[in-house]
Formats: structure tokens, C-alpha cells, sequence
DNA sequence: TCCATTTGACCTAT
DNA sequence: ATAGGTCAAATGGA
């Protein structure tokens, strides 16, 4: 009885949180396509709405209990904002050396949980999926027990940006190719919402290298291949040969999109959309040729969780899978472009 | 009190 | 110089 309305509470939520994330996609569409400040102070107001839509029913639930602001700066992923920074009329004047203490001493407890399994393949040795497309810290490394190697990382950002997301990565005891991975916190960081993204690792760098002559290749291919059609007028083949969707579809194949993500057809939808993306980040474009395989989310199955930290790991990921729209990425991945390329395409190897 | 988690200083690689 | 890993110690939850 009361379950079912916590369900169905939480559906709500999730649908509201989309309904957001949507709202800032086609805000982001339209900034990009045709800025607009009258459209864009409609899709604020939009924001707004769906803003406040989540305060009432978070509000609602926790019984007197403001649980929204509980997090406080110090995690804000977990009071949705428009913009993602913290909200300004949680940044209590007063009361902010008391948020601090409590944010310290109840950080632990208050940061939205989930899990996933990652199994990796050999080719990736047993570094262990490090690379999820963002920047990770680690911080400790230690035996616990029934764990042989957990290590800990934060977000590089943590100081700088105030970022608490965190990640422990365990590798399995029964196959060393599966590493659980506990994340703690969404991103808050714009690391992966800047317009010049951070430096990429030596092995991302390879990677981008790797991607860009693939892409090269496949792009000369398929101007080759365009003119032989053409001249055999074949239009039925084209459609195959049409590397950027093909390519992009590996990669949808090779994942097991989280639940909430596979309810979100935008991932297959629009391509800014899966732009720089945890669950298709760069490493994982690679990874479709290997077996870099998210096998498993337990995001709202975590027994671990309370009820509030269930919604906040509906709404936290929702905006972490998301997070790159309202910050508008760019990270330079010749996968995403348009099959048409209606871009100079020398300007990304030079 | 135990043990998982985090801190912070130090070390190493780039 | 800077970023990131290591590890002993501190902290916090149960």
C-alpha cells in the first residue's frame, strides 16, 4: 500500500526529471541551432516548472523533513537545479557553517548510491574500467574483508568544483574480468560540460588518434564508395554503407543500457545526446570492438538505499547521463557526426 | 570496538 | 610544475 505509492512516487519523479532533461536538450538544440532569447526564457520558465514539480513532491514525501536541502553544497546533485550549480537559497547565509558540520559528518549516509558490473575485456589487461568519461581520483586502495582490491576515487574536480561524486572500484573474486563499480554522487563538475574538454590521458589521446583514423578511413571509404554507387546508381546499398549510423549502432549493441536509460529513447535519438555520456563515453566507442560491457544496473534495486536516495539516484542519474546538454559539450568524436558530414572534416586532424 | 571509508602528506610519472 | 597514485592515520557508522 504504502509501497505502491513510494513507486509510484518515484515514477513520478523519474518522468518529471526526464521531462527536464528533455526541456534542457531542446534547450540546448535551440541555443545551438538558433539562439533565441525569448525561446529560451519560455524553456527556462519550463525548467522552472519541472524544477519546482520536484521540490513539492521530494518535499512532499520526506514528511517535514526537507530532504532536498539535506545534501546541501556539498552534494548538490541531489537538489536538482537548471543550471546544475547549487542552489542559491540552499547557500544559507548563517546557516552555512552548520551545513558544513553536517555535510562532514553525514556525507557518508548522504550521497545517492548504485552499482554497476563492468567486465573487461583481456585486451584491457586488469586496470579495470577506469575510463567512464570522467575524471577520477584515486585516493585509497585497501584490503577489506570479502574485498580483496577495492580502491577509492573521487572526482579529479572535488576542490576545485566542488564535485562529490565518487566511485569504488572491486574487482570480482570470482572472475577477475568483472569489477563492481559503486558510484557515490552525480557529477556536479563541469569536466564533461566544458567547451574545451580537459586534456584527455595518454590513453584517450591514443584513442582519439585511433578513432580519428578509423573515421578518416571509413570516410574516405564511404567518398569511394559514393562514387562507385553512384556510378552503378545501387541506391539500395548506400544505406548499409552509411558508416556513422552502423558504426554508432556497435556500440548500442554492445551495451545494456540501465533501465531508466533504455526507457530514454533520446539515447538512440539524438546524437548530442549520447555525446559524452558516462555510458558512451569515448572509451566506450573504442571499447565496441571490445567487450567493455556495463552487464548490470542496480540503481533503484540497491537495497542500500532509502527511499530519498532512490529518488535522488533516479534524478542524479537522469542528470549525469544528461549532464553534458545543459552544459553544452563538444568533445571532438568524428563517431557522432552527421552521415552527411556537413562539416570540413580536415579541420579535425589538423 | 571493529572495519569501511576518507584524509592528507608524500612519492612518482609525465 | 602538475596530476595522480600510495599508504598510514584519522574518521565515522553500526
Amino acid at each position: 500500500m504504502e509501497s505502491t505509492r513510494t513507486w509510484e512516487h518515484q515514477m513520478l519523479i523519474n518522468e518529471l526529471t526526464q521531462g527536464m532533461e528533455k526541456a534542457k536538450q531542446l534547450r540546448f538544440h535551440l541555443c545551438m541551432t538558433s539562439p533565441s532569447k525569448a525561446q529560451d526564457l519560455l524553456l527556462q520558465k519550463i525548467l522552472s516548472s519541472y524544477e519546482k514539480a520536484l521540490l513539492i513532491l521530494k518535499g512532499s514525501r520526506s514528511t517535514g523533513q526537507v530532504q532536498l536541502a539535506a545534501p546541501t553544497s556539498g552534494a548538490p546533485e541531489s537538489s536538482i537545479s537548471v543550471d546544475g550549480s547549487p542552489r542559491s537559497d540552499e547557500l544559507n547565509k548563517n546557516s552555512r557553517e552548520h551545513q558544513e558540520h553536517r555535510e562532514t559528518s553525514k556525507k557518508r549516509k548522504m550521497l545517492p548510491t548504485w552499482t554497476e558490473q563492468v567486465s573487461v575485456a583481456s585486451e584491457n589487461g586488469f586496470e579495470g574500467p577506469t575510463d567512464d568519461g570522467y575524471s577520477w581520483r584515486k585516493y585509497g586502495q585497501k584490503d577489506i574483508l570479502g574485498a580483496k582490491y577495492p580502491s577509492y576515487y573521487r572526482c579529479t574536480y572535488r576542490h576545485v568544483q566542488n564535485c562529490w561524486a565518487a566511485k569504488q572500484v572491486q574487482r570480482s573474486d570470482d572472475d577477475p574480468t568483472i569489477f563492481e563499480i559503486t558510484y557515490k554522487g552525480t557529477h556536479t563538475c563541469t569536466q564533461s560540460n566544458n567547451a574545451v574538454p580537459p586534456p584527455a590521458s595518454p590513453e584517450k589521446q591514443e584513442l582519439n588518434y585511433k578513432l580519428q583514423q578509423q573515421n578518416q578511413m571509413l570516410f574516405d571509404l564511404r567518398a569511394k564508395l559514393k562514387v562507385d554507387t553512384e556510378g552503378l546508381e545501387n541506391k539500395e546499398i548506400q544505406p548499409h554503407l552509411s558508416f556513422p549510423s552502423t558504426f554508432a549502432s556497435v556500440n548500442f549493441e554492445n551495451h545494456i543500457f540501465p533501465t531508466s536509460a533504455v526507457a530514454d529513447d533520446s539515447h538512440f535519438g539524438a546524437n548530442s545526446h549520447l555525446i559524452g555520456s558516462p555510458a558512451l563515453s569515448e572509451s566506450n566507442y573504442f571499447s565496441a570492438s571490445s567487450t567493455y560491457q556495463m552487464k548490470r544496473f542496480r540503481g533503484a534495486h540497491n537495497l542500500q538505499h532509502s527511499e530519498s536516495d532512490i529518488a535522488e539516484i533516479i534524478s542524479g542519474h537522469a542528470s549525469t547521463t544528461n549532464s553534458p546538454i545543459g552544459g553544452m559539450e563538444f568533445p571532438i568524436d568524428p563517431v557522432e557526426l552527421d552521415p552527411n558530414f556537413p562539416f570540413n572534416i580536415q579541420g579535425f586532424f589538423t
